[in-house]
RNA sequence: GCACCCGUAGCUCAGCUGGAUAGAGCGCUGCCCUCCGAAGGCAGAGGCCAUAGGUUCGAAUCCUAUCGGGUGCGCCA
């Protein structure tokens, strides 16, 4: 149930009825007709733009459409008050019963209260993290891993066929600098003195898997050139790399539906499948690029390249999908990878991607919207930067000097679900503040503290309650506006979803929490001053249960918002 | 030079498919705090929504230009 559109399926069976009384004229379009809460509370519960919006259509003025559609809304029982106001708007201030209806809804639904239909099972395929498999995963991509995953559980509750999915960048030079670079520590764990040359990874994390190298092969690729092991290395490498990014990501909470291998695309013919496919609709040809504007490149010099008219399909400048000496560029196989998820048959692919790759998006969109003929839509999300602080001073980070942050130290010190809901309390293409000491604090003005604070003093109460003996009514009795305020903002709940689903904006889930918490907050500070107000009615066990369906409400919300998010609804905060 | 993102209160940021008098937290000012669960509460001040045009009944939101910040820009992924 979503009362905004109840509401505005009454508006427009309204607006039918005046059609058929001849005070409208027939087949008006009704698409542009919303029906939202007011800005100011003052303005009642809901707000129809109707007359304005039909005004042009229908020939009349905004007033005369919206006098006429009072009229009729003011006799459907849910309807208190219609009234027009400003340049159109029609005012409706809601009966008692409705905001009741809806908490007596959310206890008869529980967990499905909210969920949505909207995506009608349309299959969508989100890839995110997508780190190459070099090492560790760190703060960027912690951020990245808990949107997606936000997202992806998002789109999930709003009706969607949602896939998980993680792109193993395994097939480029990377791999080999990493294969070469566990090669040393082999050496290492064989006794010998190593130099750890530029372009190669120093990190102490491979010393482990230099070990493990050697008990598997023992001394059989000491002393042996390159051609020897390191196709064997390479992959003994990825795979260690990829356990550990595994278990950084379930440390954080996430579960990948697949993970695609790059590697897989090369020599099973599907990168040349995939443009096959672009040069079929003539979108491929050998050409040379002009030079960037502006600042050339010094040692510029004209190529004739394979390119993809990647222009045809929106994106400023065609894009090389080979090198000079004929091998793929990286664009190649991911050009492959979104061929392989469109003919896996997905309706919708969603990207995210750190801001860092933000040049990237258009000839991606370019591709996808050439392979699939416009029709698979391409969302690219972008993730800023994470920028660290402990005590509130800037925290450095060097690969350097071995102060290097990685998803498992924040995980570590804050625990998951502080990391996941703090890393949702900005837009994703906000840069994002992360206090190892700030996220921890338990005070109003930490979101993630005041959401799981609210639902621990609910739960608190029900257990008093239950230890008082009271069986809580599902039937509120709503007499204070604070307690009102609280149902009007557990009746936004399902149109907050279909919003962020639609918009692909997890983080409003997180500031939705945080206002239904802070409504919640008020109505019990309120009890402080007003023991008519409390939950928990002395001595009175008729009044308690009655007083408990609210509380209960907000529970259920409040648990599915965070189920959304990833986060663990606490019991209590000791 | 070009592309993308951003520019909203002193600070950090929300702001729905365009909707009425633009919101929150911090900070500031004042009052309250013998309160189911302490990690406080209530109220107030504070804005040319970067700037200038345009679209329309209506623009922080859409379009154009300009200014400012960030990111990226053919053989790194």
């Amino acid at each position: 149930m979503n009362l905004f559109s109840d509401i505005r399926t009454l508006v427009t069976e309204a607006l039918d009825t005046l059609a058929a009384e001849g005070t409208l004229p027939d087949g008006l379009p009704y698409d542009n007709v919303t029906v939202e809460p007011p800005r100011d509370p003052a303005h009642g519960d809901m707000a129809t733009n109707a007359a304005m919006v039909l005004a042009k259509p229908s020939g009349l003025k905004p007033r005369d459409i919206a006098d006429a559609l009072a009229g009729k809304l003011a006799g459907d029982d849910r309807i208190d008050v219609a009234e027009v106001a400003g340049p159109g708007f029609l005012n409706l201030r809601l009966a008692a019963s409705v905001w009741q209806g809806v908490v007596e809804e959310i206890l008869a639904e529980g967990a499905a209260y909210g969920r949505s239909d909207m995506g009608q099972e349309r299959r969508v395929n989100v890839e995110y993290v997508s780190a190459n498999p070099t090492g560790p995963l760190h703060v960027g991509h912690t951020r990245g891993a808990v949107f997606g995953d936000a997202l992806a559980s998002l789109l999930d509750y709003a009706g969607y066929d949602v896939t998980r999915e993680y792109y193993i960048n395994d097939g480029g030079a990377q791999v080999d600098v990493l294969a070469r670079s566990v090669y040393l520590r082999y050496l290492e764990a064989h006794g010998q003195e190593v130099a750890f040359e530029d372009g190669t990874y120093p990190g102490d994390y491979l010393i482990e898997v230099g070990e493990r190298l050697k008990q598997v092969h023992g001394d059989a690729f000491v002393g042996q050139p390159e051609s020897v092991w390191l196709d064997e290395v390479r992959s003994f490498a990825t795979e260690a790399m990829m356990d550990m990014i595994r278990a950084d990501l379930a440390a954080l909470g996430v579960e990948m539906d697949r993970f695609f291998s790059e590697k897989s695309l090369y020599g099973t013919g599907r990168i040349e499948a995939a443009l096959d496919s672009l040069a079929a609709k003539g979108l491929i040809y050998e050409g040379v690029l002009e030079p960037p504007k502006g600042k050339v490149p010094e040692d510029w010099e004209p190529r004739e390249q394979t390119l993809f008219r990647s222009t045809a399909h929106g994106d400023d400048v065609d894009r090389p999908v080979k090198k000079s000496d004929g091998s793929w560029t990286y664009f190649a196989p991911d050009i492959a990878y979104h061929y392989d998820k469109i003919e896996r048959g997905y309706d919708e692919l969603i990207d995210v991607f750190g801001a860092d790759h933000g040049g990237y998006v258009k000839r991606m969109k370019a591709a996808v919207s050439a392979l699939s003929d416009g029709r698979v839509p391409l969302d690219v999300k972008l993730t800023q930067l994470v920028k660290l602080y402990k005590n509130g001073e800037p925290f450095k980070m060097s690969k350097r000097a071995g102060t290097f942050v990685t998803l498992r130290d924040v995980v570590d010190q804050v625990g998951p679900d502080v990391t996941r809901f703090h890393m949702l309390t900005r837009k994703n293409d906000a840069p994002l503040d992360f206090d190892f000491d700030k996220v921890l604090e338990q005070s109003k003005d930490n979101p993630v503290f005041y959401v799981q604070y609210a639902h621990a003093r609910i739960r608190s109460v029900l257990r008093k309650a239950e230890a008082a003996g009271v069986s809580p009514s599902d039937t509120p009795q709503l007499r204070d506006e604070a307690e009102v305020a609280v149902a009007k903002a557990l009746a936004e709940w399902p149109r907050l979803v279909e919003i962020a689903a639609r918009n692909h904006e997890p983080h409003r889930v997180a500031f939705y929490l945080y206002d239904l918490a802070s409504a919640f907050h008020a109505l019990w500070n309120k009890g402080n001053d007003d023991p008519s107000l409390r939950f928990l009615q002395e001595d009175d066990a008729a009044a308690s249960a009655g007083k408990m369906a609210l509380p209960r409400a907000v529970a259920v919300v409040i648990s599915a918002g965070l189920g959304i998010l990833g986060v663990t609804p606490v019991e209590e905060m000791r």
